[in-house]
DNA sequence: TGTATTATTGCGACACATTCGCATTTGCAT
DNA sequence: ATGCAAATGCGAATGTGTCGCAATAATACA
């Protein structure tokens, strides 16, 4: 499964690596250029995933956000950090805030979901 | 608008505090041994929320999951609390371990959703 | 106890996000 | 230039959660 350049993919992944912010699939296909099908989007951004090119958020609205991987790789603290979901401008975005927490014995934790909601920066 | 006591009520409370884990709407019609229609669960556990007896999380699947509120009120800390979702029993549980977090000036945060993924202490 | 009020329920339909199957297109190695 | 397999578009399907509306039932009060 060797994976192919096409324009769907680069069109998505430039549009994640120019935005501060984590972006819905919905989000993504209003602000391309180019008509990409959604089911088309979706599969982009699974590949990209899988790919650890990028990472996926949950929201409390129950809706998938993308964000690109920044720094992800390097640092495995920054892999799981805080993400911050506002309110007021409806955007989510990766803050460079780890997450520390310690488990009852027996619990062996493969990764962090956490989200905080609230007003942002920029709305506040 | 009075809250009136009805056996879904009941029979939903009952089980949920029961649990020692939040539970899907899926999951509480299954394990009811009464039969409550889909759309009264969910308003059920909705108003539930509204009066603070219970408590919504979403997972990483998307899926909302709803645990009786059991300090909730007492400590206000206990209120942002980590969850902790096991891949193997897929069931959803709420720690005793506070969310701690600092984010940068000028971020209000209202709310927290944390939810831990991996291996729960019966499944390992 | 009987009655009126209105919260609650069941049902069907709807809204929405996400995925899937399948035929078609297209990138890439040869 | 050609063939293979990955990627796409389309439509349909899935699954979760909500809504409108008519019917039912819990509570207050005469």
């Amino acid at each position: 499964m060797k994976r192919r350049n096409t324009p769907a993919k680069e069109a998505v992944l430039n549009l994640l690596s120019s935005s501060r912010k984590a972006l819905s699939q919905d989000a993504i296909e209003k602000q391309l250029n180019i008509v990409i099908n959604r089911a088309t989007i979706y599969r982009v951004l699974n590949r990209f995933c899988e790919d650890e090119l990028v990472h996926k958020i949950v929201a409390e609205d129950g809706k998938q956000y993308f964000a690109i991987c920044r720094n992800c790789k390097e640092t495995n603290e920054v892999l799981h950090h805080f993400h911050f979901r506002c309110l007021s401008c409806d955007s989510i975005e990766c803050l460079q805030v780890p997450v520390n927490y310690s488990v009852p014995k027996g619990y062996k934790v493969q990764n962090t979901s956490c989200v905080l909601t609230g007003v942002c920066k920029d709305c506040s």
